[in-house]
RNA sequence: GCUGUGAUGGUGUAGCGGUUAGCACGGUAGGUUGUGGUCCUGCCAGCCCGGGUUCAAUUCCCGGUCACGGCCCCA
């Protein structure tokens, strides 16, 4: 059939939501926005496309080619949003200057990737996010880091792995190594911490002798990285900065986060601390966290963030650093779908099962007498289609379970004439009479 | 960017170098002109796209598209 009139598909990497699956996608949106109100985080929103210059001033230029970038017909150079961090900061650059910090900011959106799209991976994807602006310290990050893990376990998400670490204590150390922080295509530090954040020793190795330092180095950074676990790893973490001679503050600072989330969030299954945690964070400045599904394989990065600089780029230094964090919806999602598929449960997400729907069903009688009835009950606050189909009651029964209806009220010639409605309970089966009036059906629903 | 596997109605599948391409679910119209999640019947709807080999391709080959994996990457 396709081919006779138009062929054309979605485009690669995009998805259609119909309206069972984004009942759900609803549901789950619902659940993050009341779990960052209550944690005094506020909705904004900002443009799906952006100019080009705010992604290359933030992640370089070498970006590009990863990015949905275009002219628009006056030339100037666009792009569609790769991520959400850079316009959210971007606003409050240009509408929240005189508003008082700090500021809690949420956000939900869809973003773009030029990449090669996979489960898990799309070209389109959504992301909930938030960003605390304008504090700074372990108890922000505590707020921050509290909110994602509260998201988390909401949804009812399991085995899951939070993973807690800090690129500032990573950069000094490779730097007091001797590791340039400039260089290209990449500075030496960057590699370093992808290769840490890998566990690639071999080739931290190689590194360092490229870069003429003794390897025998990467033995106490690989100590650290096996420094895996909770609070208790920061003392042994304390011992081998001090072989290194980097400070301890940033440790101590670790430490308070990790006793004030303690109290402020719930426990997750995992959570550990991971000096070496580094991923690809080219702005981040402090602390990072990332929370990570085993179940879902090579793309099982649910959640990222942490604290970051980049308001400085819109001259607002002083209210650097900022602490926030990404939540791929989508893979949430799939994650969720997955365990609840293996516990063999019908409720993937919270609150998804629809509220009682109700279908009018006028039988052999003129379908204008329930029409103000049927808005009676809306107003109500009920839910309530009318039968459109006109057929006989038994096909109208089976395709009202079908859609899922939980009431149908019929309105037969008998009924009408008796100035009632029989309301039949499809979940039950059971069967009442009710006088024909919204006050009276309203009762049964 | 590299690489592997796959693609049959809307969904899930069977099958074959020559078939009316089968089945189930679904949708739709009835059998049943006031009771569904039973049954029966009719109908709707498919070999991803383009090229090649062949008397003949949905089937074999190549390319593309899309999906799913493994590396790379992931602001």
């Amino acid at each position: 059939m396709l081919s006779v009139y138009l062929m054309v598909q979605r485009p690669r990497g995009t998805r259609d939501f119909t309206p069972s699956v984004m009942n759900r996608r609803l549901a789950f949106e619902n659940l993050l926005e009341s779990k960052a109100l209550s944690h005094g985080f506020k909705r904004v929103q900002t443009p799906i496309f952006e100019t080009l210059d705010l992604f290359t001033a933030k992640s370089g230029p070498g970006v590009v080619k990863q990015l949905y970038a275009f002219q628009d017909k006056s030339d100037r150079a666009l792009t569609l949003r790769p991520e959400l961090t850079a316009p959210v900061m971007r606003m409050v650059s240009e509408e929240m200057r005189a508003s008082p910090k700090p500021l809690r900011l949420s956000y939900f959106g869809q973003c773009f990737r030029y990449e090669e799209s996979k489960k898990g991976r799309y070209r389109e994807f959504f992301q909930y996010g938030a960003e605390l602006i304008g504090a700074s310290g372990p108890l922000a990050e505590a707020e921050v880091v509290s909110l994602a893990i509260d998201m988390l376990d909401s949804c009812g998400l399991i085995d899951y792995e939070v993973r807690i670490g800090h690129v500032g204590i990573l950069r000094d150390i490779l730097t007091g190594l001797g590791l340039s922080e400039v260089g290209e295509p990449e500075a030496p530090v960057a590699s370093a911490m992808r290769l840490l954040d890998k566990g690639d020793w071999d080739g931290l190795a190689e590194l360092f002798t490229a870069n003429g330092i003794d390897s025998s180095a990467s033995a106490h950074l690989q100590n650290l990285s096996q420094l895996d676990g909770g609070i208790e790893t920061l003392d042994s973490a304390r011992a081998i900065l001090s072989t290194l001679g980097i400070s301890h503050e940033s440790l101590d600072e670790l430490a308070t986060l990790l006793i004030s989330l303690d109290s402020l969030a719930p426990t997750p299954p995992s959570l550990k601390v991971n000096l070496c945690v580094a991923r690809g964070l080219d702005y981040y400045t402090g602390m990072v966290f990332e929370v990570n599904v085993a179940e879902l394989g090579g793309e099982g990065q649910v959640l990222g963030g942490g604290s970051y600089k980049l308001l400085h780029l819109f001259g607002l230094e002083d209210l650097d650093p900022s602490c926030g964090f990404g939540l791929g919806f989508d893979r949430v999602l799939l994650a969720l779908e997955a365990q609840a598929e293996r516990a063999g449960r019908l409720e993937v997400v919270p609150g998804e099962t629809p509220p009682a729907s109700t279908l009018m069903l006028p039988f052999k009688v003129e379908p204008s007498a329930v029409l103000s009835i049927i808005k009676d009950l809306r107003d109500a606050g009920k839910n309530v289609e009318l039968d459109l189909r006109g057929k006989n009651i038994g096909k109208s029964l089976d395709w009202a379970s079908k859609n899922g209806f939980t009431n149908v009220v019929i309105v037969g010639p008998q009924d009408y004439e008796n100035n009632q409605c029989s309301i039949k309970n499809l979940v039950t089966g059971d069967q009442n009479v009710a006088a024909l009036d919204s006050a009276s059906i309203v009762d049964f629903l």
